[in-house]
RNA sequence: GGAGAGAUGGCCGAGUAGGUUGAAGGCGAUCGCCUGCUAAGCGAUUAUAGGGGCUAAACCUCUAUCGAGGGUUCGAAUCCCUCUCUCUCCGCCA
């Protein structure tokens, strides 16, 4: 959520920023909507400041036993007055409030312009890309040979885009989310969270799921749950309307949860495999910081979710998302693409993201300087660090051999117990 | 699921036979004084949001806010209704 004063005093900036986004929204209504509003303000706080006068006069009355009802009986009349003005203006402060949910951020003018995801930036790689001297296999099929994935029972127990994790394949899964956690909370400073999976809408609303982006959810019937798209959202709403301590950020977190998408939309693409799944499951650092910092703590983000892919030694890029790509509530992203032999190409494993105060001003999270002043918004970043599904994926095809077995990477064979599946 | 209790400022905690209570008191914090250092002490300050004034900040002024939403009333933290959450007891249960 942008700050109304700023829209207000910058229109032509806000247009600007969300035609590089490439929203269409209208600003006029908006501004005519908040000049009515304001309008009415006036008015009735003018009415309501009569009242409470006159109120203290109909007690100041009372209390000497003098008699009041003239005014009384005036005084019903501005009631009803104030009534209807406010029920006016709360009729106005819905619409306003509702368009102001549906601006986008701006994008820090450190990103690139451009229209979609063809004009994203790479910023650098790491490692090449290993050369087969045999027939290397996609991950779906190197799973199911190893009989460590079952996509034909978990299509029968729930559906498409479900997978079952077996044996050495459930606690590969398992080693890999408990060496990210490791990895974030002993060496990168994060602290551990472990929220529900199941959260109503203002925690949606607070992150920018909700209000637009409800199709890309699960929601539960009849109760205001939804299932988790990340773990994001629990664990930046987990301070939602709270004052900080100055001293307190930057605070980090890390957690590991289930994620849910309904992956609306998406019913041509990535149909086999880990990909794109209904359920997987996701490490996600979340941090809180000084706005002057914000920046930089991304950078450092970053860093951190890379060192995931170099301890893991699998070959990866990342890449500056430009303008049009950026999505609803980021100022500036960065994505981490893994190769993945059987796309031959780069496939997205982590987005790392700086909402500035867009999520902050939403989810109603300050901080008070230490030394007085004004009580300030938060930022907040967030990034996978990572998607373990696609982790393992590329872990599959990354590390298989030539008689179909996978050999585990050195990081990982504490949590495994053994060096290789097959 | 049944029965009861509660929700007040950054925190703790007063205040309900409706009328200067934005809200006592305490803690914390900030500034100043005192002090060989520390500790203690003394004084002052200390909510947020939204309007309006001001080029703007500072500042001034108004309005709102005592879990949320509605109602009664000239006037509600205080009365009524609905909802949410927390706690206690019972039942059930991983």
């Amino acid at each position: 959520m942008l700050d109304l004063k700023f829209i207000r005093e910058n229109p032509e900036l806000v247009a600007d920023g969300m035609r590089k986004k490439g929203e269409g929204i209208e600003l006029r209504e908006f501004l005519e909507i908040d000049e009515k509003r304001r309008m009415i303000i006036q008015e009735v706080e003018e009415l309501k400041r009569k009242r409470n006068e006159v109120s203290e006069e109909v007690a100041r009355l009372k209390k000497k036993r003098e008699d009041a009802t003239s005014i009384i009986e005036e005084m019903r009349e501005v009631s009803k007055k104030i009534k209807d003005l406010d029920g006016e203006l709360s009729k106005y402060e819905g619409e306003l409030k509702g368009l102001l949910l549906s601006i986008p951020n701006m994008p820090h003018e450190s990103v690139p312009v451009g229209k979609d995801d063809t004009e994203n930036v790479e910023v650098r790689r790491w490692e090449t890309p290993r050369n087969f001297d045999f027939e290397a296999k996609a991950h779906w099929d190197i799973g199911t040979d190893l009989d460590i994935l079952d996509f034909e029972r978990a299509s029968k127990i729930s559906g498409a885009r479900f997978a079952i994790y077996k044996g050495l394949g459930a606690r590969l899964e398992r080693a890999l989310i408990t060496f990210m956690l490791d990895l974030h909370t002993k060496e990168h400073g994060y602290f551990e969270i472990y929220p529900p999976y199941l959260v109503n809408s203002d925690s949606m609303t607070g992150t920018g799921q909700l209000p637009k982006f409800g199709e890309d959810m699960f929601k539960c019937t009849g109760t205001d749950y939804y299932l988790i798209p990340t773990a994001e959202v629990p664990v930046t709403n987990l301070r939602r309307d709270e004052i900080l301590n100055e001293d307190e950020l930057p605070t980090y977190y890390v957690a590991y949860t289930a994620c849910f998408r309904s992956e609306a939309g998406a019913y041509g693409k990535d149909t086999r495999g880990l990909i794109r799944q209904h359920q997987f499951d996701k490490v996600e650092l979340v941090k809180y910081v000084k706005p002057e910092t914000s920046y930089d703590e991304l950078e450092k983000l970053v860093a951190n979710a890379e060192e995931v892919l170099k301890r893991l030694k699998i070959p990866y890029r990342v890449t500056l998302m430009c303008t049009g790509d950026l999505g609803f509530a980021a100022a500036k992203k960065y994505d981490l693409e893994v190769w993945m032999p059987s796309y031959g190409r780069y496939v997205e494993i982590s987005s790392c993201s700086n909402f500035e105060d867009f999520q902050a001003r939403r989810a109603n999270i300050r901080y008070r300087p230490t030394g007085g002043g004004k009580l300030q918004h938060v930022h907040t970043l967030n990034g996978s660090g990572l998607a373990a599904g696609r982790c393992f994926a590329a872990l599959l095809e990354n590390y298989q051999n030539e008689d179909g077995s996978v050999t585990i990477p050195e990081v990982l064979i504490p949590y495994m117990g053994v060096d290789r599946i097959g």
